[in-house]
Formats: structure tokens, sequence, C-alpha cells
DNA sequence: TCTGGGGTCCTAGGACCC
DNA sequence: TCTGGGGTCCTAGGACCC
């Protein structure tokens, strides 16, 4: 059985916490720059007031009910998510930390609706956040209980046990397709094409239909509805793919020098936080929007992305490619409403030994430097365990770019990585 | 006039290889 | 007018999530 832990409200809870006055009263959370409200408390929801509203559409209710808000400070939110996060991680044999509100529990075979409940109630006396508990056989299962719990919190106190209730196909029947994890709009429009409009019709319908129309996405949902669990638990959060940074700007901007200075900024936070991981960046993105909100204005959304020429987190040095991408995509006579840097192909820096291939001639590498190393290795250079080897040479593959890494694997007997190297191969 | 900022995964199609 | 059959890799774009 899996469980799904949702925290309610969750960066408006957090607020709460620190400010206890606010209990009871309608309160907003806004998004980067105060634009849009990205989270409600239960009194600012029934007022009405949608998700992700921009919040000058907002200013009528706002001011009639005395709604309080805030700009978002991600650095309490995260500190309030580790909290809960460590609460979970000692009651269960696995967690996986499924976003900042939310984690996935792999739960013990004697688990049930009480011991749900007795967390839940550990939880909001040891933080202060209330959460939902959906416990199903699989992640999409949990997720929807999870969602039953929330939507109907007055009856299922904040926890909902799906395969223990006596009627889950009602839970199903009254699900439409759109509130399943994974299904929006339009996924949703195209099975309501089918016929399909509840999450209990997609249980029953035919996966070859699902397969055609919506991939293997589709069948995956439709399995892991039919409790076929295919989304395994992660609980080691995989490597980070890329990074991201960029900003609205509060009014638009036409100039490069404004702009030049504005990505600066976003190359300065996205190489911090690359370095924070230990990563090295291996390509770059920049890009460059106007306002699409704007029909009346011309619009131009330009991006360009390269390889780097060699792996860096240096500021200076993504500055400078930064610069110079953003020049090849500016135009004169647009209003730029938004730029971003992303950086791509991340690469661990720990252990990143780039020599071997970057410096051997291409197409060759250098098998005695791998020799030394290996007899180092095995301690006694007066009697080395290996004096030679066969000569490798690397497939010159289409796209080897000297530092692109994915063309080594082609080569595993001859890896550049030495914390790599087989100790069983090294004998033989 | 204002209307976020991050991410992931999948697919189709083109370039290129043998 | 006909003009193969396999692959791989990369990118753009779409869809989704929080």
């Amino acid at each position: 059985m899996i469980a799904l832990v949702d925290c309610n409200n969750f960066f408006c809870s957090c607020e709460r916490v620190f400010n206890p006055a606010l209990q009871g009263k309608p309160i907003v959370v806004l998004s980067n720059n105060d634009g849009c409200i990205i989270s409600r408390s239960e009194e600012a929801k029934a007022l009405g007031i949608p998700m992700g509203a921009p919040l000058h559409e907002q200013h009528e209710v706002i001011r009639k009910h005395d709604v309080q808000v805030f700009s978002s400070n991600y650095t309490l939110y995260g500190d309030m998510s580790a909290r809960v996060m460590s609460i979970l991680r000692e009651e269960v044999p696995a967690i996986e930390v499924y976003s900042i509100d939310e984690a996935f529990l792999r739960l013990p075979g004697n688990f049930d609706e009480e011991m749900a409940r007795t967390l839940r109630a550990k939880i909001l006396q040891w933080t202060g956040i209330p959460v939902c508990i959906g416990i199903g056989s699989t992640k999409l299962l949990a997720k929807l209980a999870n969602r039953h719990a929330k939507k109907n919190k007055a009856l299922t106190g904040g926890v909902f046990d799906l395969p223990r209730y006596w009627d889950p196909e009602g839970i199903l029947a009254d699900t439409p397709t759109d509130g399943l994890w994974g299904v929006g709009r339009n996924l949703a429009a195209r099975l309501a094409k089918m016929g399909i409009r509840t999450a209990l019709d997609f249980q029953h319908a035919d996966p070859a239909a699902i397969r055609k129309s919506m991939g293997v996405v589709g069948e995956r949902m439709f399995r892991e509805l039919n409790g076929i669990a295919c989304l395994e638990l992660e609980e080691m959060p995989p490597d980070r793919k890329g990074v991201m940074a960029s900003r609205s700007f509060g009014s638009p901007v036409e100039g490069l020098e404004e702009l030049e200075e504005a990505l600066a900024n976003h190359v300065a936070r996205a190489g911090e936080k690359i370095r924070r991981f230990g990563l090295l960046a291996t390509g770059m993105e920049v890009f460059l929007q106007t306002n699409r909100f704007r029909k009346d204005q011309a619009q131009y959304s330009p991006g360009i992305g390269i390889t780097l020429d060699r792996p860096t987190n240096a500021t200076a040095e993504l500055m400078k490619t930064a610069n110079d991408l953003l020049h090849r995509i500016y135009r004169p006579g647009y209003r730029y409403k938004k730029t971003g840097v992303q950086l791509t192909n991340l690469v661990s820096e720990e252990g990143f030994q780039p020599s071997l291939f970057d410096q051997a001639k291409p197409g060759r590498i250098d098998v005695d430097k791998i020799v030394d190393e290996i007899n180092r290795r095995l301690g006694d250079p007066k009697n080395p365990m290996i004096t030679r080897a066969s000569q490798g040479t690397e497939r010159a593959g289409k796209g080897n770019k000297g530092w692109k890494m994915k063309s080594e694997r082609h080569s595993p007997h001859y890896t550049t990585d030495w914390n790599q190297l087989p100790e069983a191969r090294v004998d033989s």
C-alpha cells in the first residue's frame, strides 16, 4: 500500500504557523513578482478566489473582505517542508518526497486508517501544518484517495483509505478524469471524446483505445487505476537535468542593455544553484518573450540553445556565453516582458574527469595512463599486475563533440572515471 | 496597466550512419 | 517512373505537475 501525504494550503499554512492571529482569516500567498495568487486559505477559497488568479483581478474581493496578502517566502516554506518530511521519514519504511508539500509513503503491512489519523495529528502538533492522507494500492490511487480526503474533509477528517472503503467504485465514479493525476485539460477533452468522463469510466475503458490515443502515458494510468503499479516509489531523487532562472519585468523592456542586465542576474542565480548541487553545465539556452497577454502587440518569443565549449559552473564564463546568445536572438522594436536562461545537460562535478578524452587525440584514449592508475591502485609498483593493454579505439561517433559524456559509454572497458573501473576486470 | 517560476516525460520527425 | 531497410541521436513541441 501507498499513502500520499499532502499539506493543506501549504504556503498559507506556513504563514499562519508564524502568525497565529491569521487563524480563521482569509489569506493568500502570491507568486514571484506578486503577480498571481498561488496559495489560498480555506476562507479565501470560500470567497471564490481562484487558484492562479492574477492579483489585479482580485483587488475588489481582497479589499472588501480584508484578505491578508503575502509575498512568497520560499526559505520559510522549504524549512517547514523539511520538518514535515523528517517526521514522515521516521514513521514508515520508505518515503518519496514528491514536491515541497507532498510525499508518497510505502506503508508497512499493519498500517491502517487509525495509524494514519495518529500520524496526521502528530504532524499538526509538531509543525502546525495540517495534512491530508490518502491510501491506495498504487501511486495514482493514493493520489485519488488523497483528493477525496481533501474534498470531503468534514466527512473524512483528512484521511481516506480507498481499498478498505466499502464502495471504492463510488469514489471513482465521483472523480472526473481531469481530477486524476496526470490528466489535464487536454487529455480530459480527448478522453471525453471517447466517452470517458470519470475515473471509473477510465478504469473500465478499452486499454488498446487508451494506448492509441494517449500513448504509454495513458496506458500507465490505466494500469495504475486498475491496481497494477507502474510508478515506482523513488526514494532517491534523480539527478537534475537542468536549472532555469527567469523573471518577468514589471514593465516591458525594449533595450538590449536592460535585457543584458536582467539576464546577467539570472545567470548568476542559475550558476549559484548548480554550484550548490556540485554540477557543471554542458549546455545553455537563453530565451526572450514579449507579453503574451497583449494580443494587440507584436509577438516575438525566440530561444536559442547551444552545447558549451566545456562543462562549467563559473559565472563569468556562463555570462559571456549567455550574453552572446542574447545578442543572437535580440531584435529591436519589441516590448519584452520576460527573459531567462536554462543550464542544460548537467553533469556531476565530483569525479568529472575530462582529461583522458579531452587530451587524447580525437578517437583515441591514453591506455598507458589507465595502466599506471590500475597498478597504483593495486599497490605494488615494483610488481605491476598489468604491464600493457591492447589499444582501445573510442568510436568517434557522430555527436561526439569532445565533451559529450554519452559517447564514452560505448566503450565501458576504457572508462575515464577511475571510480568506475571495475575491480574484477582489473585482475583479468 | 497589472496577469509566476520552476520542473519532467513523451513523441514525431529530421539528420545522419551503414 | 521506378529508386532499401535498418539503426541512432537530437530537437522542438506538447502535455503534464506543483
